[in-house]
RNA sequence: GGAGAAAUGGCAGAGCGGUCUAAUGCGGCGGUCUUGAAAACCGUUGAGGGUCACACCUCCGGGGGUUCGAAUCCCUCUUUCUCCGCCA
């Protein structure tokens, strides 16, 4: 969330700032700020009322040390005063600070500058295009009958045991999972991540924590029993490592990377969109986290693209990259680049990853600051990109790559596959 | 799942109703001394709110209560440790 501070003495420019991301803000940011005005006035108060009480007991008590019972006895009775008013006071402040932290969480992030204007997908700006389109000619299959061709993806059974968007991968299927799991991995640790295995649960702090509660509740799955959500994405657990925790400057940049299998509800999808490994209920990601000093996060968020770019174009896929427009941009993003691999039998362009950065948005909410060289407390910046989610890479792979002899597994995997083709 | 013990500042650890604005040690930072370093000595050392700056207020695992006054007493939750049970 923003800071109400900076809310404070930046207001017009946070007003059309988020205009971009076409969020009208005027009335929530007065709320917001009447509410802050209203919280002083109360915690002056409440302190006072403190003071007072502290005061009072005190000398309640050297009158007792001295003999002085009466005297004493008699003070009581405004310092039980005292303590009523205080305890309505802070009741009342609580209440106040509860109903601004509500309005704050539901003010999304400021886009960064260079973020294009826009509405929808149509309006995002793209910024690169490579790698060679393949003509595929007319049998050419989507990877959904691919998959059963092959017997590598079993969607059917997915059905009969789970439900739809959980399918089984079987064979070279899921060998090729493992490959790309690892292959992902170790692209990453040559990099410098330090590679953690993070628990799939967390619990609603987290949430809270990285901006998907509340916002996107209905999204995650919920285990009501022990009031756990499983993770939409490794950066959940990953970046609450960090959560109340104040890191040294020296420690920049944190660098974590995490292999694990994501769940999303996905509510309200539907049509080709989920067609096949489109669209999954549970699904795998390699996922990418860094913690930078305010200063040089956008030089991080580079570094993160070309990480991302540098993967896909290993796997010899055809792809381009966008940048979020206002209107497309997450709650919690202040700049995004997506990546878009083209899967030539279904003719269209699929999401692989996304690398953001939230600027001081999460940290702020977290509490995840670090100690500058002035010696001040500061709030980090938090960036995280996916490198890469396989599903879409995997239906990318087996469209593009069908051949005669089989698909064809691109040379930077093989050492990981141990097969040339899956046939 | 059952029984018992515990949770204090970066770490260790005292405090068990008012003098806690939390002892002491270690670590960190600054200084004296030294060619430099070590040792020794001196000083300093958390977070948040508030203020122009002070004052002042909050925080001893979380929440609630008793009391004029709580780190200290009571309730509750969480976590850790020991023992028992179950178990990959």
């Amino acid at each position: 969330m923003l800071q109400v501070n900076f809310i404070k003495e930046n207001k017009q420019e946070v007003i059309s700032k988020l205009s971009v991301k076409n969020f009208k803000s005027t009335e929530i940011i007065d709320l917001v700020l009447d509410l802050d005005e209203k919280r002083r006035t109360f915690q002056k108060e409440l302190d006072d009322v403190l003071a007072e009480s502290n005061k009072s007991a005190k000398e309640i008590g050297s009158l007792y040390k001295q003999g002085k019972h009466e005297e004493a006895e008699a003070m009581k009775a405004r310092a039980g005063e005292l303590r009523t008013l205080s305890k309505e006071l802070s009741e009342q402040l609580e209440a106040i600070k509860m109903e601004m932290n509500d309005a704050l969480v539901q003010v999304p992030n400021l886009p960064h500058s260079s973020v294009p204007k826009g509405n929808s997908a149509e309006d995002n700006e793209i910024v690169n295009e490579s790698g060679l389109i393949p003509e595929l000619g007319d049998q050419a299959l989507p990877h959904w009958e691919l998959a059963t061709k092959y017997a590598i993806i079993d969607f059917e059974l997915g059905n009969k045991v789970t439900g739809s968007g959980f399918p089984f991968y079987k064979g070279k299927g899921a060998k090729l999972q493992r490959a790309l799991i690892n292959f992902f991995l170790d692209r990453a640790l040559d990099a410098g991540y330090l590679e953690i295995q993070p628990p799939l649960m967390v619990n609603e702090d987290s949430g809270y924590g990285t901006g998907q509660l509340p916002d996107k509740d209905g999204q995650m799955y919920h285990v009501g029993i022990d009031n756990f959500y499983l993770i939409p994405t490794a950066e959940v657990p990953v970046t609450n490592i960090y959560r109340d925790v104040i890191l040294k400057a020296e420690d920049f940049p944190v660098k974590n990377v995490a292999y694990s299998q994501c769940f999303r509800r996905e509510a309200g999808s539907y049509g080709k969109d989920v067609r096949g490994l489109n669209r999954l209920h549970q699904f795998d990601k390699v996922e990418i986290v860094q913690l930078q000093h305010p200063d040089k996060s956008y030089e991080t968020l580079e570094e993160m693209r070309n990480h991302a770019a540098s993967l896909i174009e290993a796997l010899e896929l055809p792809f381009r990259t966008l940048k979020l427009c206002g209107g497309d941009l997450s709650f919690t993003s202040a700049l995004t680049y997506d990546f878009e691999v083209y899967s030539a039998a279904q003719k269209r362009w699929l999401e692989v990853s996304s690398v953001s950065n939230f600027e001081n948005f999460q940290a702020n909410r977290m509490k995840l600051r670090f100690k500058d060289t002035d010696g001040k407390t500061k709030l980090a910046h938090t960036l995280n990109g996916s490198a890469l989610a396989l599903p879409r890479i995997v239906a990318a792979l087996l469209e593009n790559n069908q051949t005669e002899k089989g698909i064809r597994i691109p040379n930077a995997l093989q050492p990981y596959t141990g097969f040339e083709y899956i046939d």
